[in-house]
DNA sequence: TGCCCGTCATCTGTATGCAATAATGAGACT
DNA sequence: AGTCTCATTATTGCATACAGATGACGGGCA
């Protein structure tokens, strides 16, 4: 049949990119939820696209371990419950650690002065009282922190745990106070890494995530 | 056409799989060359399958770092340097450390007695000198000390690390003495472990991970 | 009534064909 | 002689077709 209809999109060349980056949103977004199946057909329908992309896709966001795949069954969104909740925020405190504690060690002078700079400015989100913005700043703030390891597999583990628990954090930033206790907590970070104290920084990261975890713990069982 | 002489591999229900690993195999060893074309084609024509398996191969090698992709190009051979080698071995000795360490805190009476036994039992292994039995003791070994954390996630990111430096690490045990040597290095862990030693098993099992990181990048290099 | 087995529907795995893009080389013009 | 342009070719991207596997349903038998 005549998909002339294709709406350029193809012309972009990298259709099963858009469809990685587009399944991982709606995992990370929580519009799939844990344990939904990604039956090809189905996602073929709704790109549009044949399944040969989509396998593609799914083979890859397999890869990056946000799905999982046995075998002749479908892949699936992989799993994000209460019992596994605690773990991954424990997982993710621990690589948070690690990360501040090389990127005290390692970061340049460029990147320490980005860092702080940043961080100064983030006040005025903080003052501002903005959710979304300061949320939009937060992701930065920590991105920093894994690039900041120059250690790009430890940047993806990161990475990979912080989508996964995306859906979990979301709302921490509304509740009242914590805006002001994250930058404070940022503050502690940022400080040990400009005096280069590896220890400090590891263990301020490590606090910050639980700290995090507490909050949003709270949030997810309410999801039910 | 008929490809009824498919030699039963196909039955295995991995066939890309299968490939992922035979190329990475190849990458590493040396017989492809970083920089080396790979097109699909010929890669088809040489696992006698056809380029569809070849593709889905790809991209999971993409996503593992140890090709380069671009759109409507062939995939390349990364170097090794930029497979991020050191950076994976680095983020798998913190994530070992962090296991020992809190495998130390929680493993259960019955984790740490097997941990012991199995551990006793293989210095017969070390004796009779036969690397391929090692190693798979010392899979097992290493994935005791992932599930003694009791955390679900750190075991997923040890395991799939791991997973990703297999191919490097392949050879590391017909080095003569590394046998003994990482019986050795066990000890240290398993002694700590069983004291619930927090921070020496933690230390031990970093630096354990550290030395095959040696071994193996000389491995590696060899090849230029 | 309950269990077992066979058939069928659904879905994944792989092959093949067609369209589109990038690489290559020949020819013409400066 | 060198370079720019265009045509040809090699190779990727995607769609479609087919084969094999898995799970569900229903009928038969104990």
């Amino acid at each position: 049949m005549t998909q002339a209809k294709r709406k350029t999109v193809t012309r972009t060349g990298t259709t099963v990119e858009q469809m990685v980056r587009a399944i991982a949103d709606m995992i990370v977004s929580g519009i799939m939820v844990p344990g939904e199946r990604l039956d090809e057909l189905s996602l073929a329908a709704r790109f549009e696209v044949s399944r040969t992309p989509v396998r593609e896709a799914l083979r890859e966001l397999g890869a990056m371990g946000l799905v999982g795949r046995e075998p002749n069954r479908s892949a699936i969104v992989k799993n994000v419950e209460e019992a596994h909740l605690h773990a991954m925020f424990e997982a993710m405190a621990e690589l948070e650690g690690i990360c501040a504690r090389l990127s005290a060690m390692r970061m340049d002078a460029d990147e320490r002065h980005a860092l702080e700079r940043e961080h100064r400015a983030s006040m005025q989100l903080v003052r501002a009282g903005v959710p979304e913005g300061y949320a939009a700043y937060n992701t930065e703030f920590h991105n920093r922190l894994y690039r900041g390891t120059h250690n790009d597999h430890l940047l993806e583990l990161a990475t990979q745990t912080r989508a996964r628990l995306a859906p979990f954090r979301h709302a921490q930033f509304r509740l009242s106070g914590r805006l002001s206790k994250s930058y404070e907590e940022h503050d502690r970070i940022v400080t040990a890494i400009l005096r280069a104290d590896a220890t400090a920084a590891g263990k301020a990261a490590y606090d910050h995530v639980s700290i995090v975890s507490d909050a949003s713990t709270v949030f997810a069982v309410a999801r039910g």
